[in-house]
DNA sequence: GTCAACTATATTGTTTAACAAGATAGTATA
DNA sequence: TATACTATCTTGTTAAACAATATAGTTGAC
């Protein structure tokens, strides 16, 4: 398993939140979207099973509406509750981003030049 | 279980090797130390199972020295492998930090002035 | 008409990580 | 001898990411 995916812990919430904020989206767009901003390798069998989750909580609700060109889909749309843990998150994640990029960034050694390709 | 507890996932290990590439020390002292930096509640409970991974990974190794104040202490050293992957961590963390703060820092909905001490 | 490809949702099972709780033990001091 | 602090380690619980798979609607090729 990726690096990525054990970094990607925690914040994902977060970002389904941001993105359900902005737009009213279904699963299948909101796993595209994730993956187009950067979050690469969020599929289907991470994205559902985070809907649902929010859902239980209570920070989002669904809604299924038919499409034109393929099965039902279902909208997803942030509830009030939702909005105050977005913002929960948002001050957490500032939080742990600053002492994170403080501690990683203390470029003593910047011998990380090693850039061989190597996945 | 605390949002924060989920966020740090997965960045802790390279906190901690961040720690032990600027000064060799013990798991006891670097959990005070996480403590301190922001990584609030980075207890023995946590820190010891990181150490003893990042050792079976050969990242760090650990060293049994006595101390004149209290038990034996376990000082850790970061190793070659451990230095390369330390590398790739800031790598991906520097990826994962700078997507997630666009996504965050979008602030078309500024309403999170409720802050009310809420805990 | 049926087959493949794409869209779309959902579930099951595996793996990994954080961490509370508690066991163990050395030192210090009251 | 009791308790407080330092120090390490282990066990068990919980949550999350995600691969794999199942299901089903639509479309177009043949």
């Amino acid at each position: 398993m990726s690096t990525r995916s054990q970094l990607l812990k925690g914040i994902l919430d977060g970002c389904v939140l941001v993105v359900i904020e902005k737009e009213t989206v279904y699963g299948y767009e909101l796993s595209k979207k994730l993956q187009s901003i950067g979050l690469a390798d969020v599929s289907e069998g991470t994205i559902y099973p985070v809907l649902l989750r929010l859902q239980k909580k209570g920070w989002i609700y669904g809604e299924i509406r038919p499409s034109e060109e393929g099965p039902n889909r279902k909208y997803y749309t942030l509830t009030e509750n939702g909005k105050k843990a977005l913002c929960d998150i948002r001050r957490e994640w500032s939080g742990i981003s600053v002492a994170v990029n403080t501690l990683l960034r203390e470029d003593e050694n910047d011998e990380c030049s090693t850039v061989d390709s190597g996945k």
